[in-house]
DNA sequence: TCTGGGGTCCTCATCCTT
DNA sequence: TCTGAAGGATGAGGACCC
């Protein structure tokens, strides 16, 4: 049996709709059909996804959530249950994997699949789109709309243009009629730090764009911006889809809903981000040679700080140690209990990750400390998440809690 | 208007080594 | 031994994405 040549547009770029407000309705069927907002909680909340319905009012995701309250009366807000979505996006994979094995998640609702290999099974890429969709649908109860190009960027943006439950096709003789007359802030990566300066050379289409000078747009957005949107802007993009990338980096925050002043309240918040991250890294098989503070101010000023080890390490103990130093560095840190210095996020992150089966016949760990935290894993895996703490992050006014 | 959380990538400055 | 250039590693910050 011969190939099939590979087709001119064998990339598809599918992306659920409204994804998590979608979910929450499923979850609960009241809400179908209302202004429904995922997120919000507290008072410096903003929404992570808004349902059409809500849309209708301008409703948008990273939108404040006061002021989406202010837009639309109704509106519901519901607390992000990211345990379902991750159960969706599980099973959102199995379809997706049941046409093609190069299946590229982008996020937990979104994904590139090359079906170069697959016409000969499932027919041309449009009929695999529309055989995708509906197969969502039946497995999902959920609506996704998808891109069919020939390369990744052209799929994302036609997926994007055929929002909510669509299907466009970008045909490979057709880039840039489809291309050209779009705003240039369609382009992935064009944001709007970048579209304000490109309304500064009055690029307001991508055809401006195709039509300008390479080493004017570099002066002042760097070479590789500039290198990178000449590329978009001609319909080039020479990715693959990629079924699988290590994760470069791991970390958590949290924003507080009254910021921190006290020293000893940032250290129990740093011990506590910690044992997150140092879990997740375990939990993956990682260790990480780069230990990440991120605070933010109450002026909303962000500053990070760093430091990289000689020992890759997956402990919290030892991110702990770090970002605790680090964040008595920080400028200001010293007049924290005069009230001058408050902060309104922090995070703890974790980069330069390597395996953590490469290097453990070099590392002479600290036995106590890397056994605690286990058992402190298994507690977690058996019982749930915050089922063992380290004594430092109980409430003293919190009585024990039995285990049942 | 008042700005989440989890990521990636890029630029620029500085330090260190060759 | 000193000096300067080049280049890699590191650190900080910014822009962007969903």
């Amino acid at each position: 049996m011969t190939a099939l040549p590979r087709p001119p547009e064998p990339i598809l770029h599918v992306d659920m709709d409204a994804f998590y407000a979608s979910v929450e309705e499923l979850k609960d069927p009241t809400l179908a059909g209302r202004p429904v907002a995922v997120g919000g909680s507290g008072t410096r909340g903003v929404v992570m996804s808004a349902s059409y319905a809500a849309r209708k009012y301008g409703v948008r995701s990273a939108m404040p959530a006061a002021r989406a309250r202010r837009l639309c009366q109704e509106l519901v807000f519901v607390r992000p249950d990211f345990a379902a979505y991750r159960a969706y996006a599980t099973r959102l994979r199995e379809v997706l994997l049941s046409f093609t094995p190069l299946v590229e998640p982008l996020s937990l609702d979104e994904a590139f699949l090359d079906v170069s290999g697959a016409t000969r099974l499932f027919g041309e890429p449009a009929l695999i789109a529309r055989r995708v969709r509906a197969k969502v649908t039946e497995e999902l109860s959920l609506t996704c709309s998808v891109g069919v190009a020939p390369n990744k960027f052209l799929a994302k943006m036609a997926s994007t243009r055929s929002k909510p439950d669509g299907l466009l096709v970008v045909p490979a003789t057709g880039v840039t009629a489809f291309l050209h007359p779009l705003p240039v802030d369609a382009l992935w990566g064009v944001g709007e730090r970048t579209h304000e300066t490109l309304a500064r050379l009055g690029i307001r289409t991508v055809a401006d764009l195709a039509a300008s000078s390479e080493r004017v747009l570099a002066r002042v957005l760097g070479e590789q911006n500039a290198r990178h949107l000449c590329e978009l802007a001609a319909g080039r993009d020479d990715r693959s889809v990629v079924p699988y990338e290590a994760p470069k980096s791991v970390s958590h925050e949290e924003t507080f809903e009254h910021d921190l002043v006290a020293e000893e309240d940032v250290l129990r918040e740093l011990l506590r981000l910690s044992h997150r991250v140092a879990a997740r890294l375990r939990k993956d098989g990682y260790r990480a040679r780069t230990v990440v503070l991120k605070a933010r101010l109450a002026s909303f000023t962000t500053l990070t700080r760093s430091r990289t080890l000689r020992d890759p390490t997956d402990l919290a103990s030892d991110l702990y140690r770090i970002v605790g130093e680090l964040a008595r560095s920080l400028p200001g840190a010293r007049a924290e209990r005069s009230g001058s210095f408050r902060i309104r996020l922090l995070g703890v992150g974790a980069s330069g990750l390597v395996p953590a089966g490469a290097e453990q016949l070099a590392l002479v760990r600290a036995g106590r400390w890397e056994d605690a935290e286990r058992a402190l894993d298994r507690i977690e895996a058996r019982f749930g998440r915050g089922a063992a703490l380290p004594a430092a992050l109980l409430d003293p006014g919190d009585p024990p809690t039995a285990l049942s």
